[in-house]
DNA sequence: CGCGACGTTGATTTGCCTCAACGATTGTGG
DNA sequence: CCACAATCGTTGAGGCAAATCAACGTCGCG
């Protein structure tokens, strides 16, 4: 499977397996297309699978009690996607999960993750190296939430992600940034004229 | 030692060991008495020990441009602490870690840690356990602060953390919830009169 | 006792939101 | 392939939650 290619590079960058080890690590994963607009996790339902982008993109949110869509992180390739607190406690969601592109994942369900993780050490080692980088990313997030403010944050985003910055719709990133598109559209325009 | 007894107990409730992996686990931890207002973490320099708090508090924050700071993290009991960018890179700190009691804690440093885990499986999943549990509550925190008002936000973590809210002084508790002493002295006597 | 840290209260300001109206795109069914 | 609707981004007016600035009382502690 060539799809496999860019899994097996990512893991290998990470923990050195040798070629038992990569087979028996991607045969738990399959290949799923998602078109744009489809959703792969919904509040509710107990979140399966873990999802690894092999082209495409994705956005996961959550809805507040007055119906505001709030963006929780946006995935493209070589990235991880799922709700990690359904997925890691199996219990239902909170979150959607949307493809903002027509999109090719490969999944891992619970289970398979589990034996896999239990059945070598190494495995182990390589969910345990993402889960302490995904925390470490995320209280930088928190950070930038508690310290800036909304022009820092978008400037600050621009700048270190801008490929993401053009690619995702306006409203979705005023929700990942915590501001309303109106008050993001005035930012970007009173920067244009200066 | 006695006071190791509460890291066994945590331990245990989360991967069985036997009598040797318990004491292999707790040999690596050396205890520590650090009194009131004496930092574990600074700024600069690098998180060498992850601390496992057997008695006492402590807050861990940043300072932003103009001098605010920014509680990241209270810790009491049965908890553990560090500035875990810092230590799982092993690269400067960027936070401060403060006792706000006389405390004592365990630690152990960033290569005995990974020895640990390198030696035994169980180990592994314990720390990938506890990354994966980090990560969740962390993003539980972003998403209310994302969604809530600074009213919510206090209301809430006056009832989920009564305790807490109890123990540390307010200005810490404020910095935590995102917001000012000045606005938190104020909600609390709104709601006090009504 | 006197200083500094802490919390409160009031007056004022402001960053950002809400509401509303409007083009520009995109999508869709006939 | 066009017409119409829906979605998306922009712009302006007004409002509010929360910050800032400032002054003051209290407490703990050297």
């Amino acid at each position: 499977m060539e799809h496999h290619q860019a899994l097996i590079d990512h893991i290998s960058k990470r923990v050195s397996l040798n070629e038992d080890e990569i087979q028996e690590f991607v045969s738990c994963f399959k290949i799923t297309k998602v078109k744009k607009r489809q959703f792969i996790i919904q509040p509710d339902f107990v979140a399966k699978y873990r999802n690894y982008v092999i082209q495409g993109a994705f956005r996961a949110y959550v809805v507040a009690d007055e119906g505001e869509e709030h963006t929780i992180q946006f995935v493209v390739e070589d990235w991880w996607i799922s709700d990690y607190s359904s997925f890691i406690y199996q219990q239902p969601a909170s979150m959607f999960v949307i493809a903002l592109e027509d999109s090719i994942v490969l999944q891992i369900d619970y289970e398979s993750e589990q034996k896999l993780k239990a059945s070598n050490h190494k495995f182990e080692t390589f969910f345990r190296i993402m889960a302490e980088r995904s925390f470490a990313g995320i209280q930088k997030r928190l950070i930038s939430n508690l310290t800036k403010t909304a022009e820092e944050r978008f400037t600050e985003f621009e700048q270190n992600y801008p490929k993401i910055a053009n690619r995702v719709p306006q409203y979705a990133l005023a929700s990942f940034l915590g501001m309303t598109t109106q008050y993001m559209s005035k930012l970007r325009n009173t920067r244009v004229h200066k």
